[in-house]
DNA sequence: ATAAAAATATTATAATACAAATAAGTGAAT
DNA sequence: ATTCACTTATTTGTATTATAATATTTTTAT
């Protein structure tokens, strides 16, 4: 959806809407309110407010019916893999809890993805993971280096010469994981070289076509960051006993 | 979006629009006709038409903009893990190869789901995957047996009792793909009890909390159906090449 | 030839009107 | 008193018209 000053008037409700519902502002039982109310509430026209509760509908967050009302859908039929709808439960809830649920999903996706790819891989995927890596040893070599950008790269490049449309879909997810989790896990600058090290691995065994070492390389290293953040979870838990 | 029969309009040209994009009908260069095109085409009013396009954007076909219409997005755009378009892109080309890249997916997402389950299920998760497992048995016990909806809510279960929303999510993906595997994977009426045998082996272990276990039986039920998915693509292309 | 200005096509938003669906209330028949 | 049919009211669904905003194309002026 752009920049938010770039949204039309539909999408901005889109988003301050479904930015509620997943607040639990509105929930299942007090649904939304009519299409006249909302239009009062924002000041603008039906047409613009239709607009956005068909986008919501869409992503499945809520249904509408004649007398009935707009209702809230049941959590379970939200589109989570949506990125609006991703974006607006992190905001919400932005804990380390859902970011423990991320990376099992990655533990799930990313190993079999890197496993694909080292059966599959035409060149040119493997030349842009590649890249990627190299980007990562020059950040980490420079002082002011921002590995986090070719750290996104090399994991969605992995997706893509996994050759599976629902894997490459998920690219956006894993993303968003990436991002989320880059706030948890600032790690040591002394670690650096020790994740490119890790990368390189992986990058070597889907290059030699390694699909279970590739798997295995991977798995390890999403398994670090789940145990970095498994960690910070005790933490948390043990402070607030303490409150 | 229920039966065909109780669409509306917007909804049902969603679905008219929505299947024709992904059949390739429009195309990235072509992008779609115009609003008051499309008004004429299907003979309806510009209101259902621009609704219908804020739903197809919502699920990542389409954008538009002022003077420059509506624009198909790229594939890699579309959210694939929305129930519409998945059916959409299976009515278009409902081949094998997809059926391929489902079971990828469901390598990936179930094992740990059922890895996750064996340690964090609560009692009622359990009991749910429970019944599920004697309805399979009671299904294959009667000849006229329908095992495939007491499989269905199985594997949905299981996701359930992983706790891990984005897992929980998947249940429609995994279900599309058990739906559309179904038609291809009709087993020999013998294998019926072995294949209740293989799903109790599988509670077994999350009843017992032993999560490795778990993971590993159900990724051997998988990938089962994985390679006979792969021996009949080897079979087709066989007879491909003797045309 | 280039830059500025005007015309043009298309979506964005608003306002209004009526149709369709359905929940809730009303009243009559049993 | 209960049930059934009927009426009513409310809310979304669809259509129409008008105007604004935006971006492309054409024209005009220098």
């Amino acid at each position: 959806m752009a920049r938010i000053e770039n949204l039309n008037l539909s999408q901005k409700v889109t988003n301050e809407l479904g930015q509620a519902i997943i607040n639990g502002q509105y929930n299942h039982k007090t649904g939304l309110p009519s299409e006249a109310m909302l239009c009062e509430e924002y000041g603008i026209s039906r047409t613009a407010v239709r607009e956005a509760v068909k986008m919501l509908s869409a992503k499945g967050l809520i249904s509408s019916r004649p007398r009935q009302g707009i209702i809230i859908e049941p959590a379970d039929n939200w589109n989570l893999y949506d990125t609006n709808v991703l974006k607006w439960l992190l905001v919400s809830s932005p804990s380390l809890y859902i970011l423990k649920e991320f990376l099992q999903v990655r533990l799930a996706i990313e190993p079999q993805a890197a496993a694909l790819a080292a059966r599959n891989a035409n060149k040119s995927a493997i030349a842009d993971i590649a890249t990627a890596v190299e980007n990562m040893q020059a950040a980490a070599d420079s002082s002011d280096g921002h590995i986090h950008e070719a750290d996104l790269a090399f994991h969605t490049a992995i997706l893509y010469a996994s050759g599976n449309r629902f894997f490459i879909k998920l690219r956006e997810f894993i993303c968003t994981a990436l991002n989320v989790s880059i706030q948890h896990t600032t790690p040591a600058k002394g670690n650096k070289s020790a994740i490119v090290e890790e990368h390189k691995k992986v990058y070597q065994a889907i290059l030699n076509g390694e699909a279970e070492r590739a798997r295995n390389m991977m798995t390890c290293m999403i398994d670090e960051a789940m145990s970095f953040i498994e960690q910070e979870i005790a933490d948390s838990e043990a402070g607030e006993r303490n409150d």
